[in-house]
DNA sequence: TCCTTATGTATGCGGTGTATACTTAGATGC
DNA sequence: GCATCTAAGTATACACCGCATACATAAGGA
């Protein structure tokens, strides 16, 4: 469907629409985010985004959506070369990281927003993305690589890189002299949760100190 | 300055505005909120609360400011009768979530919400909520509590617990068979952390499974 | 008492979400 | 080919919002 620029009818406005709204949504925030303007954008009158989108909180939910599809397509991405369960749970995290770093407003939009009422695919989406995080650690259980019980693993893991992944788009680790680079902040937080859950008894000092290079 | 009720200039129409803010955040979020409703529902012009804050962002701010020294207080009382370093870290998790909890537009807003333009008042505020979760491990790390350098434990245990609570708030913990006691989290995530990061190698499962009740 | 200042009011502008009715272009059936 | 249906976009209108500006009034100090 070879549909040429400046058609009739847009051609593909619901498309633009979505396209539009991120970018406004990775400047401004949910808040700035106006249809009025997105219509603007588009050369296009106030009321044709509402062709498309039920309401605002429509178009927000939507981009949630495919926000939680592309975090778990990024997540399985990174994965796709791992060395074993412990290793596809650290490049998990570096997936996440990275969705988070290069999408923040997504992210925050994701995660820290609640429209006024939820639809079902945005909660099946997200469910799926929370459900690959969790496989992974049910893996590790079942190779017999964690100490205690999964449901502290998967609790701790996901705790650790979602408060990670906040952290480093609020602009939090400034505290520390720490590169800002997600894969780098993925590996660190991995290698101490893994000393955490791990059924391996860690030995003595075998972090990389501060002072240290981190892994790329 | 006993103000009596329906005072002629209102009385304390700033603090009134904060208070009604603080219960609109929380049930319709920053873009619910809105400074003509609250002068309405104070029974003040539409133009009244533009006397005491400059603009929305102004209010909000200041909203942000209150929120993080009550989040520090909150983690400072929690800490009161702590037995030890490792057991300060311990409260503290347990007031940070419980602050997630009680509060958690607030919570959003304190955190996940980027201000047009930032004041050195709620920095310092944020700054000093930070410092007192450093200085925990700090004191951690000079008592030889740790295992690795005190960046590493620093960086874990705070994404740990901002991670939980933006997961308890979000309720995304629904997918466990889990209490969403905020208390019940805290203390868990806490003793995976600890294992961790702990010089103390730890021993066998020594963790409650998830089929054993929770510590109180 | 008067005058300054803080506080609240009145009013208005542009922008926004959203509903409604209208128009038009593409697709569809004969 | 043509009439028709439908999807997509327009025009318009309303209430609300943030915010600016000019005005009114009450408090408090000189």
């Amino acid at each position: 469907m070879f549909c040429s620029k400046k058609a009739y009818h847009h051609g593909d406005l619901r498309g633009a629409l979505l396209e539009a709204a991120e970018e406004q949504l990775e400047e401004e925030g949910p808040a700035g985010l106006s249809l009025r303007k997105l219509g603007r954008a588009l050369g296009v009158s106030p009321g044709a985004p509402y062709r498309h989108f039920e309401d605002k909180d429509a178009l927000l939910t939507e981009l949630a959506t495919t926000g939680f599809k592309r975090l778990r397509s990024m997540m399985i991405d990174e994965m796709a070369d791992a060395t074993g369960a412990a290793d596809r749970l650290r490049l998990l995290g570096v997936g996440y990281l990275k969705f988070a770093s290069s999408h923040p407003g997504l992210f925050r939009l994701v995660f820290g927003w609640m429209p006024a009422a939820d639809s079902p695919e945005r909660t099946e989406s997200g469910d799926a993305a929370f459900a690959t995080f969790l496989e992974v650690l049910d893996q590790c259980a079942k190779e017999g690589l964690l100490r205690h019980d999964v449901m502290n693993a998967q609790l701790l893991s996901w705790s650790a890189i979602h408060g990670a992944a906040f952290l480093m788009i609020d602009n939090n680790l400034k505290l520390w002299p720490m590169t800002p680079d997600p894969v780098a902040i993925a590996n660190r937080v991995h290698d101490t949760v893994w000393e955490g859950i791990s059924s391996q008894t860690p030995k003595a000092p075998s972090l990389q100190d501060s002072t240290l290079p981190m892994r790329p």
